[in-house]
DNA sequence: TTGTAGACTAACGTCGACA
DNA sequence: CTGTCGACGTTAGTCTACA
């Protein structure tokens, strides 16, 4: 499993938890909708920034989901 | 401090702890060398999968080198 | 509500060179 | 050994639109 797949799961994952729309997450992390979609698929990666913007809209640490990708992915 | 400034200084912290040279974590990590001076001054942000590269450069888990991250901006 | 497509801009990451 | 520059190809991230 790539590690960008893993993000993605992770993501969506989390984001399922706290019963967001993929809309919603967006929005409080000032990202685009269609964005969130093809990160979740693996189908982009992010960048730095990006991890603490959607980190803060799951309300969740950088590190934790980034121990959650290692997790899945080793 | 942004995010990509505390990134670079951690970056660096724990090149120095190995006692590595830019040009050998450039090598271990598969990254230019140029690029890893960028990400240590904070003039570059890195993606995901770039700081997986390093991460495992460094001996270290990339959700360790995110907390330090994360304690140095917070 | 989500996936995807296309077109677009900005930024990542490489490479060679020089102080 | 490191910082920076310029040029370059690739990809992150936006936006609109449609199934």
């Amino acid at each position: 499993m790539g590690i960008e797949d893993a993000f993605g799961q992770v993501v969506r994952r989390m984001r399922k938890e706290r019963h967001l729309s993929q809309e919603t997450l967006a929005f409080n992390s000032h990202l685009d909708r269609s964005f969130i979609s093809l990160l979740e698929c693996g189908r982009k990666q992010p960048t730095l920034i990006t991890i603490f913007q959607i980190a803060r809209a799951l309300n969740v640490s950088p590190s934790e989901i980034i121990k959650a990708v290692e997790e899945l992915e080793g």
